[in-house]
DNA sequence: CGATAATGTCAACATGGTTGACATAAATTT
DNA sequence: AAATTTATGTCAACCATGTTGACATTATCG
């Protein structure tokens, strides 16, 4: 956390949190939290022999009910081989249901089945707990701060903001 | 960001942002952040054959040099058989060295080459560029809220703080 | 000396990605 | 109406990265 490492840049405010120093604690932070983060859902998904895949799919589907397979190949950026070996399952499973689309008879609407909600209710408490526990504990600013250095690493197509209104 | 999903735990502050509409933003805004940290560096490692597991382990090498195998084993989490065959071709490949511990002559020193030193900074320059250019966005003390929220997400083991002064 | 610790290695397996090729049904274009 | 495009599904092969289990070597410790 010294004074070192700084180039050129310096203007005359305190650019010290800009330092190669932070921005490498950053990046090891961002790899360890993202990890306790995603450690209980994972216990939770072995117990039912499924994986990381299979709670992304649960977690969108129920996000947007009815999204098609499209968008969710879009959204998680998997090919569609990929995803299909996943939702397959989860079909089979009776965890989500696909419906033909109403308009496009082609497509096909994804929707969480009643088991489907419940083990995506457990898997999302966990997570709540672990993020509910870390909001408060840094307080409204910190979490106000957090959100926003996060919408600015991802790529801008997956903000909050733009994600459900694509110009297309 | 309306007022809804509140439960019976609403004291009288404004606890809004702990409601579950705003764990789930968080927890969505985590996957999306941590699959943008990691893009670019995962193209760069493409053109050389390598993976993430692989950027992992010349990380925290880089990190901390010197540091013996089950001490990356711990920081990483993986089994033994995993680092190893990340370790073998990175030391094949004369990215990292293996030196006999000068105590204990069981243990292996792990240091970056010339050329592991090299991959490391460019891999770890589009990492840093992202996260710059986040933490100049959003501000100092978005940027210290953002680390406060990480930090206790994280099991708390890994905490900057713990991390290098392990009791044992 | 015997037990323990640190490391390496082989083999088998699981998950979740990829590419490529092909099939079907429905919508759209010509 | 025919041809093309789109949305989806499927098979197969492959790769990266994790796991468990078994076993070997070398060095340290009691």
């Amino acid at each position: 956390m010294q004074d070192k490492g700084r180039q050129g840049r310096s203007r005359d405010e305190t650019l010290l949190f800009l330092t190669d120093d932070e921005l490498r604690n950053g990046i090891e932070a961002m790899y360890f939290a993202y990890r306790g983060f995603t450690a209980d859902p994972d216990r939770i998904l072995e117990e039912y022999g499924y994986g990381r895949a299979d709670h992304r799919a649960i977690h969108f589907i129920n996000r947007s009910p009815g999204m098609i397979v499209s968008e969710l190949i879009d959204i998680l950026g998997v090919t569609k081989q990929s995803l299909n070996r996943v939702l397959r399952r989860l079909i089979e499973d009776e965890l989500v249901e696909a419906r033909i689309g109403d308009g496009d008879r082609r497509t096909r609407r994804l929707y969480l089945t009643e088991a489907g909600r419940d083990l995506e209710r457990r898997l999302s408490e966990t997570q709540r707990g672990r993020m509910r526990a870390a909001y408060r504990a840094a307080g409204p600013e910190a979490v106000a701060g957090f959100r926003t250095v996060l919408e600015r690493l991802m790529d801008p197509q997956y903000r909050l903001g733009s994600r459900f209104r694509q110009v297309k």
